[in-house]
DNA sequence: GATAGTTGCTTAATCGTTTAAATCAAGTGT
DNA sequence: ACACTTGATTTAAACGATTAAGCAACTATC
């Protein structure tokens, strides 16, 4: 049959009861006074039977589950799947195990998740919350359950989070473009109310701003989520046609990057000399590129290990004050961006 | 404090056992005759007292606990990602989360795997197995739970499978660059007794073989995954350097391609007129390179629709017949391969 | 040889559900 | 008036573990 062998199996077996094999697989056996002798023989029946405890009933009796809800817009993107990565090994280590779910940037799928996560009965949530989900955040906070938000976050919510410095990441790359000497500088954003964003939007506008450079609205393209594909593309054609009318583009993440470069990459554009490039975030295609990227680096490595630091110190001690680690980030700079060689 | 509402709750709430309720709540009504008047009253504050099953206790009582365990080599590569987020919208879709880990292609790694996925009594395996795991597949398989592979398989394991036809695919990728004038065609590989990556490298020889070609031992080379971007350099140089001694190479996945194209890149070796390129999979990479890669594409959303369909139906019904799926490759041709025309 | 303390084990309640069986009041039929 | 349905609800056992409390049987103490 299906072969579950459970701690009453293993009792029967011995003719005892199941609570002095239970006392002798967790330890216990000092403080439960079981003798060295029966200790032996039920190890050995462990061992023979090949019991494996049933993680359900231990979670049902100690209200803990050992799984943390990992939620970001998209696994499949290599930016989340990377930290997912780095959060799943760092959990194990530390006994938990990772269940995780998708919401593409969604309200209402952010909703169902942190439900199913609830009803799972996860110990901890963590999360890249998405649009419009402050107040799922906060209720959550609130009910007790430990959080730790991920490259995204909510200054008026009291939660412990994970991120960068985007307003200094995006000023920093805004400003090596003007030092370089660009002065028309365009950025692609998404259409979104989340504050990360509205950071790096900031800092480009302050970097511009620094140098005495006049922003103008046309510069700024916005496409949404959803629509990516299309609103890029649109977004894009009103900068290069019919004539190129910036000389440098800035981009808010990798994926837009990547959405961009395709229709540059067709324009005939010339990067870096028409147009220098920076871009938030990694990806492979950053590489292959003929005039490889430049970009604002997050360590995810610290990003992932911090949430899941965060997580633990938290559910050790959920009276604690909140953290918001800020990671460093690191600004690469490769051909795209027309480095000055003076 | 924690909030949470148990049905013992609801009951004492309304002075009733938390038999009815539970009745009600599972739209059991009708068969357990509970009056309309108790069923609305019931409904009535479930909602007022934010009630939530706890999904612990069902599984334990119900002996399952609606997760499904993915085990792949790693989530952070763009491949096991993109599978990993349709699987896991198919399984929500039937009502199941998903928790994953990596093996690392590391065989000890997949076994704790596997124990710890066990303990939490996931009901569904869904794996990409690692090289020497077998013999863990097969026990799992015995031991009476559900296990789809995806992406890898084991001829002689009677076990669900999702996968291409590998042989076939590498044959007429390779044919095809023989068909465009390539007579001597590399190919890199994996070290591995994996019979996914064996069948890539069969169905590349046998096409040379039948177009006349001998195949030589030195053209194939292989990298260990553990040591992979040291293994691709040095294996890659034997063909480039000092002098470029094939006209085309096959790589058989997209990481073995995308180390490998940083040193083409660098040597300055000009695809596709003094090198054709063919590789498995496919990458953001690809797009990018100066010449696009072309390559064997595998469709991840029918492969992950397809495990996700026959774990079900498998949990469904234990006795059917093992299915093998086979899903269908494409053969994407861009610049990389230097297409005939004619 | 009564008292207290130690050793080694069992009992039983508990976690939050599910569900077969028991209960009980009211109604129906003869 | 009697047994029988029917309807509405409760009881209690079970899932697999944990753990405080209980209980013999010894050992030590005076």
């Amino acid at each position: 049959m299906n072969g579950k062998v459970s701690m009453k199996d293993v009792a029967k077996y011995l003719g005892v009861s199941t609570a002095l094999v239970s006392y002798v697989i967790n330890n216990k056996e000092k403080e439960a006074r079981v003798s060295e002798k029966m200790a032996k023989k039920i190890r050995d029946a462990v061992v023979k039977l090949k019991y494996q405890p049933n993680q359900i009933a231990k979670s049902l009796k100690s209200g803990r589950s050992n799984t943390i809800g990992l939620m970001v817009a998209d696994i499949s993107n290599p930016f989340f799947s990377n930290i997912a990565r780095i959060i799943e090994d760092e959990a194990r280590k530390k006994g938990y195990v990772v269940i995780f779910g998708s919401c593409d940037e969604n309200a209402e799928k952010s909703r169902s998740l942190i439900d199913v996560f609830k009803n799972r009965q996860v110990d901890a949530f963590i999360i890249a919350p998405a649009e419009n989900t402050e107040n799922q955040i906060r209720a959550l906070q609130e009910s007790g359950v430990p959080v730790v938000l991920i490259d995204r976050y909510f200054p008026k919510v009291q939660v412990d989070s994970v991120h960068i410095d985007n307003f200094h990441a995006a000023y920093h790359a805004v400003e090596h473009l003007i030092i370089n000497g660009r002065r028309k500088i365009a950025m692609m954003a998404y259409d979104t109310s989340l504050p990360h964003i509205q950071e790096r939007e900031k800092g480009y506008k302050a970097a511009l701003k620094a140098h005495g450079i006049r922003f103008k609205k046309e510069w700024l393209k916005k496409a949404s989520y959803q629509n990516i594909k299309k609103d890029v593309a649109t977004k894009m054609k009103e900068l290069l046609f019919p004539d190129l009318k910036v000389d440098a583009f800035f981009f808010a993440t990798n994926t837009l990057a990547v959405e961009s470069l395709k229709l540059i990459h067709k324009s005939g554009i010339k990067i870096p000399d028409e147009l220098a490039i920076i871009s938030f975030d990694e990806s492979d295609a950053f590489d292959f590129f003929y005039s490889p990227l430049s970009y604002v680096s997050q360590s995810l490595e610290d990003m992932g290990k911090g949430a899941v630091r965060l997580v633990i110190e938290r559910l050790k001690d959920n009276t604690k004050a909140y953290t918001n680690l800020i990671i460093k980030e690191k600004l690469v700079l490769r051909k795209s961006c027309g480095i000055k060689t003076k």
